[in-house]
DNA sequence: TTCAATTAGTGGCATATGCCACTTTCGGTG
DNA sequence: CACCGAAAGTGGCATATGCCACTAATTGAA
């Protein structure tokens, strides 16, 4: 048979799904600029935002991000005076985080332009679509795959 | 009811996606870690290899990629050997791109790494459900969400 | 043919993410 | 209490992406 030997790139799942974060990222993006934070950066203040001084480490895997990473894009973010950090109490390996006065304002001007993004996004998928495709979305975050590692008798 | 009232950070279409885009990417990463080729750099030269010596912007478009960010992402492809670009013979601002034999040989090796991912996700999510999903993000990439210019009567 | 407008890429700069090696703290043990 | 191994971050290095300004090559008038 004729078969098409290579499995279609556009079936790649991975593949797939950063087309599509590319692709809405921008839109968003585009939206949050006139506040000067990238989509990212507003996600991020949002989740210190309805956090309790939350720890860099439970930030991360709310966010299933890589805690260096976190680390990274925190940088500007406190740069420009919107968060800060403070040891933990109890445990001085642990650092939080919270929102400067700033911080607050900032994210609710973004929260307006944030709006109008996700209204749009919503009025072209439909709400219950949208609903639908983040839960699915969050169900292949929380999958928690792993390769099965080579190793085998230690 | 005590139910969680927080506008869900969850919400937003666009983090929801980031997050997701991350935990999988870690995972089609993992898997192709042997070939020493990352998620998107397999992606990259998949879409290559099945055109037909694209130009630049054809694969921008295609991958819904920033035409500056994909020469970037291009630069250690092409540096180690697997990818060569070329003036088109009739128009000299456009540069086309293809692999070369190690390229090939290096996509034919990750291919079988990622086969190993791919198929992991499909037995988890199922094929039906993950063939449902990336259409709805393609539709999704496709939609050319644009935020309304400020910019009224002129 | 000559020149303005358009098209295709490049290079610089900035953020986004990850992995790895290393440092500082803790917590548990002998 | 001294010591070892785990836990939480940090810094360095590399790739992923975008935007903007700028260059080179084309195209479409005038």
């Amino acid at each position: 048979m004729t078969e098409v030997r290579k499995p279609g790139f556009s079936s790649c799942n991975n593949a797939t799904l950063r087309r599509a974060a590319r692709s809405l990222g921008r839109f968003y993006d585009d939206a949050l600029a006139p506040s000067g934070l990238k989509g990212t950066q507003f996600g991020l203040l949002f989740q210190i935002h309805v956090g309790s001084e939350p720890t860099m480490g439970t930030i991360a895997e709310a966010l299933i991000i890589d805690l260096s990473a976190l680390g990274h894009t925190l940088k500007p973010l406190i740069r420009d005076g919107y968060v800060e950090t403070f040891a933990d109490k109890d445990d001085r390996r642990v650092k939080r985080v919270r929102l400067t006065p700033q911080g607050e304002t900032k994210l609710d001007e973004a929260i307006k332009l944030w709006s109008v993004a996700q209204q749009q996004f919503e009025d072209r998928v439909g709400a219950e679509q949208a609903a639908k495709l983040r839960a699915a979305l969050d169900e292949v975050a929380d999958l928690n795959l792993e390769i099965p590692t080579a190793a085998p008798s230690p």
